[in-house]
DNA sequence: TCAATTTAATTGTATAGACAATTATTGTAA
DNA sequence: TTACAATAATTGTCTATACAATTAAATTGA
């Protein structure tokens, strides 16, 4: 469906205007998309980002900074979505060997196996095996990076 | 900057997973640079959005069910927003003519007033005269539909 | 008619996003 | 050494996002 439609617009002041706006409209597309398939894993989109953070440096530990530094969303707040991930066992919070400010954090064993499911329930219908071409979704890559550097 | 430059990733497994990430990450940046603006009007980017909507429809008022269909996130709560955006005496709540459930929502003479301050501030230093063409815009605007449509 | 269903809007509750302030620790330079 | 600035993480507060439940009114169909 054309973004006109999506959201019943007839006309955007500019094509750019309207990349804009399709750039934030596709991103609450996909978000739901995302959040509905985890809802079975009892996981929101941003604590699967950080537990795959996380899982990215295994087996060695981060802090708290270094999963902020690789967050989609920089502005949610890192600690509380550790909180939740610490509760559910999936991470675990230790003091760091190097500094006394910052924690280590690690994924847990429960953390890899609930990860590894998620991923191959993913698979398992090729979610990502778009209707875009290698070659479009590069081409699209190249698009967003200008979009930004605006 | 490349998104692997920003998110301090190093690879993807595919180019449309990366795409995914990109357009999420996009989204992030583009709101971030448009509340920042609009901090000086005390509006958030939702607010803004909900209001234009509203002015949309002037001097017809809309109900919130419209104003829900135009969202760029429809599960915003649009009751919620509407109640700040009220409070702000940018817009009017009145009883509908042609159904008791429904309200008629109609922006105020202040609510066009600031859009219109808005406006030209936006205008100002031409936010919108992006680093894209009209073509390279285009080009975007059809692979995130594409992209959505999988 | 009138019970059942659908619809419009609100309310409730949890997590995320946005951003300022605070606390503890480390680094730096007089 | 010891003030002072810088840094890492947490906490606080407000709005937005996500989604289920509720309330009131309109619609449908026997």
């Amino acid at each position: 469906m054309k973004i006109e439609e999506a959201i019943n617009v007839k006309s955007f002041s500019s094509e750019t205007q309207k990349a804009y706006i399709n750039v934030l409209y596709t991103a609450t597309i996909l978000k739901g998309k995302i959040n509905a398939r985890l809802k079975n894993f009892d996981l929101t989109h941003e604590q699967f980002n950080v537990l795959r953070i996380i899982k990215g440096q295994f087996p060695n530990p981060v802090c708290v900074k270094d999963i902020t530094d690789r967050m989609i969303d920089p502005n949610s707040n890192t600690t509380r979505i550790l909180d939740r991930l610490e509760q559910k066992q999936l991470v675990k919070r230790n003091p760091s060997e190097r500094d006394r400010r910052e924690l280590w954090i690690t994924i847990t064993e429960n953390g890899l196996n609930v990860l590894a499911t998620i991923e191959a329930d993913f698979l398992s219908d090729n979610p990502h095996g778009s209707s875009l071409s290698h070659a479009e979704a590069s081409l699209l890559n190249n698009l967003l990076d200008k979009l930004r550097a605006e």
